[in-house]
DNA sequence: TCTCAGTTTAGAATAATTCTAAAGTATTGA
DNA sequence: TCAATACTTTAGAATTATTCTAAACTGAGA
């Protein structure tokens, strides 16, 4: 696949062995939510690895470029979501589970105006479940 | 302030000493947020203070009764809401400063259903900001 | 091919939170 | 009032996702 060493020169990173495989999963035209810790295991399993440390800091440079978008939805995770456009989340606090609402689905009819001096960056809505 | 005394006794939690001293700093009628660590140095300047494991367990013990409102917005702190009522939050992710948003300023006129098997527990929306 | 800035990595460090088990205390019933 | 007991508090250890560090490695241009 060339199309993921094409997105990282686009975004001036260099198309090392790591990120490309790397990004081989992520951009495959599925959305995903991963974790660090769950990609790093399903990388395991490729004949040649990814250090944990790669895995943070790729995700971390593939966010930064708007690549993939950070829910931090749970103290003990974050999650990674390979959707970017505009939607927002199910999560069950229980089985830790996040679902992508389709962005129709939510509508927002009334927003505050930011305090003085701030900027709206990212609104989220999390609608949490449980049984 | 016998107010507190009362609070817990209704919750089925012993008046201990610890509990009524948090209970009168959160429970004074003025809405704040708090974490863990800011509760503990808070009523360290107190005569006798309160241990940290006391403040998380008590804390999660006035989230179960809800009394408090637990928000994960961040992965590296938990803040604890008085304001129990329905609202939604603002948070500035460079200062890590939580904001509360008058309910009337938000108006959610669409929602999605719940998936199957699941029910709604808790609506939250977070309006990032930034400078 | 050589060079060097950019990358990867193992392992140590960090930090919020949870756990443990021992000591302390509120409450109940006699 | 007192003893018995279940509930609480606590210090410090343990846990765990993430970040840091510094040394080894590598891709890309000259």
């Amino acid at each position: 696949m060339q199309k993921t060493k094409e997105i990282l020169r686009a975004n001036d990173l260099r198309p090392t062995k790591q990120r490309v495989l790397i990004g081989n999963f992520l951009f495959d035209g599925v959305d995903k939510h991963v974790t660090a810790e769950s990609l790093f295991k399903k990388l395991s399993n490729e004949q040649r690895g990814v250090s944990l440390a790669t895995v943070y800091n790729t995700l971390h440079e593939f966010c930064k470029k708007e690549l993939l978008n950070k829910i931090t939805i749970d103290t003990d995770k974050v999650y990674f979501d390979t959707n970017i456009s505009l939607h927002h989340h199910f999560f069950s606090d229980k089985e830790k589970i996040l679902l992508d609402i389709k962005s129709q689905d939510v509508k927002i009819s009334s927003m505050p105006n930011a305090p003085k001096g701030k900027k709206i960056k990212k609104v989220e809505l999390i609608i949490h479940l449980e049984d």
